[in-house]
DNA sequence: GCTGGCACTCGTGCGCGCTGAGTGCCAAGC
DNA sequence: GCTTGGCACTCAGCGCGCACGAGTGCCAGC
């Protein structure tokens, strides 16, 4: 176990480099932090962390940098989460008050979110998965052609084109209608699929194929909208990251084009609490010199979509998992109130 | 007037310096080249076209690079389109063949043009206003709550919340439903102010004031949505510009970040043709060193919207709009087949 | 266990000279 | 009069050597 002064040290190396961008040496530690000891003793511990692995240095007499082992134990154990100062929350408020609708909730979270953190910022669309069924509509195009239009109650709606086996009259459209809406209207997607299973047989056997029909699409776009959409901004702020760019910033502005890795990363941590993954935890290669930040949020007090940000591993924790909490917990209310 | 060599010498230096991206010299110029003329004729033509303002030298001694002013020269009379091979047109077409929406149309759109032309593309999503409406929907979800969707025939879905003054049956709803889309269905954005205007007059004095609110939310929502929506990708091909990068990429991110630049951009754009804005003659600041190839495309032969890319205006002119303008073919192909 | 001292390491910055691609100019040739 | 070969000149880039200094590890003494 690591003694008490050692920790500080750690933590003064991460504070310092972060603030810095440059490798921390034993003298400057002194000088900046009132730790009671000489730089003869600091570099003692320094070589301690550097054998457990917390910290390392890029080459040989330079100062130490910390490892995502070191950053992963001041997350852990040395920082706390930086709470938002009042003018901050009222900003954060007033910035999401004005939106429209769910596009434009996600749209102000995300830049709020890279404003604040001075990073890119993720933000899943809330998921339909965990939503319930605000309506279902169902419109006559042609004569065999019918839209279907599903609408939630996080304000999302899709719409799928039907081509309908049979033509199908407006009155049997109508009850369609009735009928369906009064079995899900209200429930959660997950049970949709029993509550309609039975739903052809009550219908004249020349439109119950068009019923099969307009129920499938209906299921599909439950199970395909599973697969979820995200917004991302603050890509310019890939920009302050290391001098040494081409080669970090490439990967990065690759994944966050490939929705699929990045809904990978957000699915992955954890459903309730902040997670934080350091560097190499990303299972992704080309987020190997970044960590992700993010939390789950939702209407009611329930997760049902994730946010968070992206940057590099050398950066403000504690700030930046304030920022996070404190945004996701008022879109969280955005989304109730609507 | 230049004469015909001093274009060609023009041509070739613009094509070996998007080749090499290094400043070209006479030498190497009449090596990869056969002018039939000597290095020293190639540089007195050099001398004139430097004093012309169409190349310049980023220092003494050194080769010449052209200039805003010469890629203009170059692309307005030196450079074709270069059209698709019939592989890659096939390839373009099955990529685009499989999508389901319209967000999935402009979504592949965006992938295939960033990498066909290994470039940022940009695609607007196709304009309300020119589009006509195909359906309008209301829903009552609430005594004194409608919901209204707007249903386009780019397949565009809008909706909007209205709290209606006053309660609102069944059936006075069904009743204005069917008044409005036989009114406005197949008809043109711009026209429906005028032919929805009496409406109010064939209701009830109670129900007149929603209908007045409904139809005030529909009015508002083709005004608003003409302020359109796009999508970019591709953004990880701007790491294939210079080495000089953080000066050149930071302010080209920051400007993709706001749609109000990109549309602004794109909405300076001609109409019909294929327009080339070239680095300084792009208005943002942010853009000065980059070029736009963008061009309209729509279903049917009518454009209702633009798409193009964005990269360093050393770029193959001639392989970028033919690319732009194959997959703007295409698009409205698919979107006037759904 | 902490501290000051000391020798050592090594990345960084600076000055220097060389090299070579490229230029402008000029006088001769077609 | 345009084209050409020749020639002197320029200058960015590269490699080299050197001094500087921040930082380290180790050790003896408190």
């Amino acid at each position: 176990m690591l003694s008490e002064r050692r920790l500080e040290v750690l933590r003064a190396i991460v504070q310092d480099y972060v603030g810095t961008e440059e490798p921390v040496g034993s003298k400057a530690l002194t000088e900046r932090h009132s730790l009671g000891v000489s730089p003869a003793t600091v570099r003692n511990d320094m070589a301690a962390l550097e054998d457990e692995g917390y910290i390392a240095q890029p080459h040989t007499s330079a100062g130490r940098i910390p490892t995502d082992k070191g950053y992963r134990l001041f997350v852990d154990k040395l920082a706390g989460v930086k709470p938002m100062t009042a003018p901050e929350r009222r900003a954060i408020q007033n910035f999401l008050d004005g939106a429209v609708d769910l596009d434009d909730v996600v749209g102000r979270t995300v830049r709020l979110l890279a404003q604040l953190t001075r990073q890119v910022a993720v933000v899943q669309y809330p998921s339909l998965t965990r939503s319930t069924v605000r309506h279902v509509e169902l419109l006559s195009l042609a004569p065999a052609r019918v839209m279907l239009v599903l609408i939630t109650d996080t304000g999302r709606v899709e719409q799928r084109m039907v081509d309908c086996p049979a033509p199908f009259g407006e009155t049997s459209l109508a009850d369609l209608r009735a009928r369906l809406n009064s079995r899900v209207a209200g429930r959660r997607f997950a049970d949709v699929p029993q509550l309609v299973q039975d739903l052809p047989e009550a219908f004249e056997a020349e439109d119950r194929g068009t019923v099969s029909t307009v129920l499938s699409t209906l299921l599909e776009t439950l199970v395909e909208e599973t697969e979820e959409r995200l917004m991302i901004g603050g890509t310019a702020n890939l920009t302050r990251f290391g001098h040494d760019f081409p080669l970090t910033i490439r990967p990065v502005l690759e994944a966050l084009e490939e929705q699929v890795v990045l809904l990978k990363l957000l699915g992955e941590a954890s459903d309730s609490g902040m997670t934080v993954r350091i560097g190499h935890e990303n299972a992704y290669e080309g987020l190997n010199s970044t960590s992700v930040v993010s939390v789950g949020y939702g209407s009611g007090g329930e997760a049902v979509a994730k946010l968070g940000v992206v940057g590099p591993t050398r950066m403000d924790y504690p700030g930046t998992m304030g920022a996070v909490r404190a945004v996701a917990r008022y879109v969280g209310q955005i989304l109730a109130e609507s």
